[in-house]
DNA sequence: GACTAATTTATAATAGTTCTAGATTAATGG
DNA sequence: CCATTAATCTAGAACTATTATAAATTAGTC
C-alpha cells in the first residue's frame, strides 16, 4: 500500500533527496483512489506548496512510476492518470464524466491468455469497463442505486 | 467486418459525400490489424493521395468512430489508435516496441462485474495484456516461439 | 454544365508533456 | 553551525498530437 512514509523510504534507499515538494506529491497520492492526472495533482499540491512547478510534479510521478510505486493508466486520450494502488484490480470508466472507479472484492471471473501458441509473453493485464457511473446514470435510468447492480460477462 | 464498401454504404446512408480522400482512408483501414494511429494512416494514405491533409484523416476517423465503424483505443499515452475490428476482443501490448496484437480464438475465461451493488452500469469492457512480443522477447528468453506459449490467469 | 452545401486544405491554436538553463537547496561532514 | 556541491526546483520555451478556422475546392443534384 502506498504511503508517503513508504515513498520517502524508497527515495532514501535510492539516494534521492527528500524535498517539501516531493513530500507534498506523496501526500496527495496517499490513499488517493481518484486516478488523478498530473494536472489534478499539481492543483492539489499547489495549495500546500504555492510556487511548485508542474515540472516537479511530472518528475516526481515519473520517478514513482520507475520505482513501481504508482501505476500509469491511459483511460482517456488526453491525459495520463496515476494510481498509487499497484495491486492488480479492474476499473470502471464512466464515458459521460470520465470518473474512474476501482473494482474489487467480488467474483470477476478469470482472465487468461489462451494456452495456445500466442507469440507474446504477458507480465500483467488490465480490465476496463466502460459505461455510466452512479451520478451519470442517464435520463432513462434515473432510478439510481438499482441500475448500478449490473453484471456483465463474456466468453470471447 | 469493416470494408471500404461497407463504409461507403454507411456514408451514403447518412448523407455524407464520398471523396477520394475518404475512400483512401477506408482502404487503409480495411483488414488492418495493426491498430494504427492517425499519423500512421495519414502516412499510408498520403502515398496514394498526395496532398491529403491530416485534418481530413482525423475528420474521417472521427466520423467512422461516431458511426461505430471503428473503435478507438488508448494503449499508449501519446496517441490514439484505431481498430476497424469492432467485435469485442482482447489485446496484447508489447511494452518494448508498442506493437498491439489481437487476441482471439481460444479460451480466455470470463470477465464480469461482480453481481453486487457496484454503482456502475457497464456497456462494454476491454482487456489489455502487457508484456513482450515475439520480436522483443528479451535477452534472457531468446528461445523464441516457446516463450510465447504463455498462459496467464487471475481471479482478483 | 451550373449551383450550393459539404468537404478539403493549409495553417493557427490548443493542451498535455518534456526540455532547458539558471537559481535554489538537501545532504554531508568538518 | 557553516561551507560545499551535486541534486533539485522553477519559469518558460519547445514539442507533439489533436482540434479549430477560413478560404478554396468539389461531390451530388437538377
Ligand atoms: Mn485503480
Ligand atoms: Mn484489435
Ligand atoms: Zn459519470
Ligand atoms: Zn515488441
Amino acid at each position: 500500500m502506498f504511503t508517503a512514509e513508504h515513498a520517502i523510504r524508497r527515495y532514501r534507499e535510492t539516494r534521492r533527496k527528500i524535498t517539501p515538494q516531493r513530500i507534498a506529491v506523496f501526500r496527495a497520492l496517499e490513499g488517493n483512489t481518484s486516478h488523478p492526472s498530473a494536472e489534478d495533482l499539481f492543483e492539489s499540491v499547489a495549495r500546500s506548496v504555492p510556487g511548485i512547478s508542474r515540472a516537479t510534479v511530472y518528475n516526481t510521478l515519473e520517478t514513482l512510476r520507475e520505482l513501481g510505486e504508482v501505476r500509469e493508466y491511459h483511460f482517456q486520450a488526453d491525459f495520463r492518470q496515476f494510481d498509487p494502488n499497484t495491486a492488480p484490480h479492474h476499473h470502471c470508466l464512466c464515458t459521460d464524466c470520465g470518473r474512474v472507479h476501482d473494482v474489487h472484492g467480488g467474483d470477476f471471473g478469470t482472465v487468461r491468455l489462451p494456452a495456445g501458441r500466442l507469440p507474446f509473453r504477458a507480465d500483467s493485464f488490465s480490465v476496463t469497463f466502460y459505461g455510466h457511473c452512479d451520478r451519470c446514470g442517464g435520463a432513462k435510468s434515473s432510478r439510481r442505486g438499482r441500475v448500478a447492480a449490473h453484471s456483465h460477462s463474456s466468453h470471447m
